[in-house]
RNA sequence: GCAGUCGUAGCUCAGCUGGAUAGAGCAUCCGCCUUCUAAGCGGACGGUCAAAGGUUCGAAUCCUUUCGACUGCGCCA
């Protein structure tokens, strides 16, 4: 991905300082690289933009001081158009002030930033059937839905897939559970998949209770009679399943439609089974790979991957063999140039596995697969397992997160609101307080989940930033939109500093792209949200005399709130009106 | 044992393609609602950037080593 020199204002103070070297050293220095060297001052009262003369001072043997120096009285006077308010040189900085009317002429939401993209595929959620769907499930969700929307944003053609596990022990143990151990009805109808999740743990544990024991050889038999007729795809065992397999489906339809998250393309493990079976058995008769022990797998040594194991000593498939088909399978199915795939950073080495296994079995594209990790939601105690059933229910964050809001703060409207927005807007401020919690943190680190912490809705939030934008939709409903604007009235400090901020956008959203972070984005919101409740506080907007001052502040604060919006639709999240 | 990720304020985190005085939120304490939504604003308190070396004009940021936490490493997914 390679993306434009996106910043009308970068560009043109690039290019102010490219002629100044030009002229005053006679050194010609690409525009590119003097619009990557454009910083941003650590105070506001420095300047706008910076450019530190570090670089190129070996070159032209002066100090850094000295050029800045220089340039800066190069350039003094150079804008017959008011654009730039003041250069100075600050040691070897040279500082731009700049009218809030030109920064606030080039804002731009369009998020046409990329001058070249390869067509992607990517991967996210991958929830099990028969299983629960937990907390930790949300920090997958959040930054794979997230990541798709940044990549189309940008102008990226992107296609969303997600890839469920609807086979495996897992069901074998959960089915075995359901069979001998419960009446087989679920106490709530609408509930099933949860309730199909509870038992999975169950009869893990059980399962686990019983080793050693007498029973341990039956339970044994009963787990590869269910695994072998659902592969076959006829029994008793079969049939419920197919029955059971819907209810999980149906939970985790729920949980993409409560998180607005959709898929172009749903790839299931049991669809991609038999085919990997037989695609590494065409390979090893080819003699790419080696049978070791009665299994069939590949000899990574060389490369410091270990052995990748493809085929079980009694000829199925594992994890591995499933990810070569179905990463071949993407490419031919979508037209896709690249592959990305966000799973949690435990399985590094098997898609480092996969990758390399399938670079030697000649398929090109390998090199355009990328593991896209991030860290674990944990619990205080350690790391949530559906296995041992030490786990946050979503529903259960939900629930209480949507009674907390009404609580504390919809309840008041009671009378005045219909109970129905009153619902929807508890519904979405819940869901900014969930996704922008999961996407406000570096990937690379993990979350410890603690349920007291996520309840409150103030400070670094999604709320926060939702209330501003309620704030200022409230603030618009009070005024008309002024057709046009003298926006250099706006000489204050804190509209200067929100509207450099309004600017920076695409940058976020390049940086963000190029790192893979959405925390970038997250953070950048907070730090917009910030600057517009310091501009708030100390720049009235409707109440003020001046009625020019008024209608430039009120665009202001329309942009903020446009900014924001997008911003958080990039999250996945939505701005009710008020709040 | 080998490999990877992480270690910044009491807690949770930004900052990391080297560059200006290391920033937020929470917690604690103190101010601000007869004026645009107090889910807010301002202030105080709080840091040998895990430790030690190295590279550099300059290191929280790059390299090396050590320590600590977590994760992964052939018949689970």
């Amino acid at each position: 991905m390679e993306f434009k020199l996106h910043n009308p204002v970068k560009l043109y103070l690039s290019e102010l300082i490219q002629k100044a070297i030009s002229e005053s050293f006679s050194k010609d220095i690409e525009l590119e690289e003097i619009y990557s060297m454009l910083s941003i001052p650590p105070k506001l009262e420095n300047g706008d933009f910076a450019f530190g003369c570090f670089k190129m001072s070996k070159d032209l043997k002066k100090s850094p001081p000295e050029i800045s120096k220089v340039l800066s009285e190069k350039i003094k006077e150079p804008n017959e158009n008011n654009y730039v308010l003041s250069i100075t040189a600050m040691g070897p900085y040279l500082n731009f002030k700049l009218s809030a009317e030109f920064i606030l002429k080039n804002i731009c939401l369009t998020g046409d930033i990329v001058k070249r993209s390869e067509k992607t595929i990517i991967e996210f959620s991958q929830p099990n059937t028969h299983k629960e769907m937990h907390v930790g499930h949300m920090r997958n969700l959040c930054l794979g839905d997230a990541i798709i929307k940044l990549h189309r944003f940008a102008g990226v053609e992107t296609i969303a897939t997600t890839f469920p596990g609807d086979v495996g022990t897992h069901v074998a143990k959960c089915l075995w559970y359901y069979t001998h151990y419960t009446d087989q009805k679920a106490p709530s109808e609408d509930r099933k998949g949860a309730w199909l999740g509870t038992l999975y743990t169950k009869g893990n544990n059980l399962l686990e209770e019983e080793k050693g024991t007498a029973k341990e050889e039956e339970n044994r038999k009963i787990l590869t009679q269910i695994l072998k007729e659902i592969e076959a795809g006829s029994g008793k065992y079969f049939d419920l399943w197919q029955e059971t397999r819907e209810w999980s489906i149906d939970l985790m339809k729920d949980v993409y439609k409560w998180a607005d998250v959709e898929f172009d393309h749903w790839y299931w493990e049991s669809t991609v089974d038999s085919d990997s079976v037989k695609l590494i058995k065409e390979y090893y008769d080819k003699g790419l790979f080696i049978k070791d022990d009665g299994a069939i797998g590949i000899d990574l040594s060389d490369y410091k991957l270990g052995f990748c194991l493809l085929l079980k000593s009694d000829g199925t498939g594992l994890y591995a063999t499933k990810d070569v088909e179905l990463a071949r399978r993407k490419f031919q199915d979508h037209n896709v140039e690249r592959s990305i795939y966000v799973v949690d950073n435990r399985q590094a080495l098997h898609f480092k596995q996969v990758f390399k296994t399938l670079e030697i079995m000649g398929f090109e594209n390998a090199k355009n697969c990328y593991h896209l990790q991030y860290e674990m939601v944990e619990l205080p105690d350690g790391a949530m397992s559906s296995r041992k059933g030490n786990i946050v229910p979503l529903q259960d964050l939900i629930d209480n997160m949507q009674e907390k809001i009404k609580n504390d703060y919809l309840n008041k409207y009671i009378g005045e609101w219909d109970q129905t927005e009153i619902e929807e807007t508890a519904k979405e401020i819940a869901k900014g307080a969930i996704k922008f919690g999961m996407n406000k943190i570096d990937p690379n680190k993990k979350i410890v989940f603690d349920m007291q912490e996520w309840l409150k809705l103030d400070g670094e939030s999604g709320p926060y930033i939702q209330y501003v934008y309620a704030r200022i939709q409230s603030m618009l409903a009070k005024t008309s939109i002024p057709e046009s604007v003298d926006f250099t009235l706006l000489t204050d400090a804190y509209e200067g500093n929100l509207a450099l901020h309004l600017l920076n956008f695409n940058d976020i959203i390049e940086k963000a792209l190029k790192e893979n972070k959405t925390n970038i984005l997250a953070n950048y919101l907070y730090d917009v949200a910030k600057s517009f409740n310091q501009f708030y506080a100390n720049c009235p907007v409707l109440k003020n005399d001046n009625e020019a001052l008024k209608n430039a502040r009120v665009h202001l604060s329309l942009k903020t709130a446009k900014t924001l919006s997008k911003g958080l639709e990039l999250l996945g999240i939505k701005c009710p009106s008020r709040m």
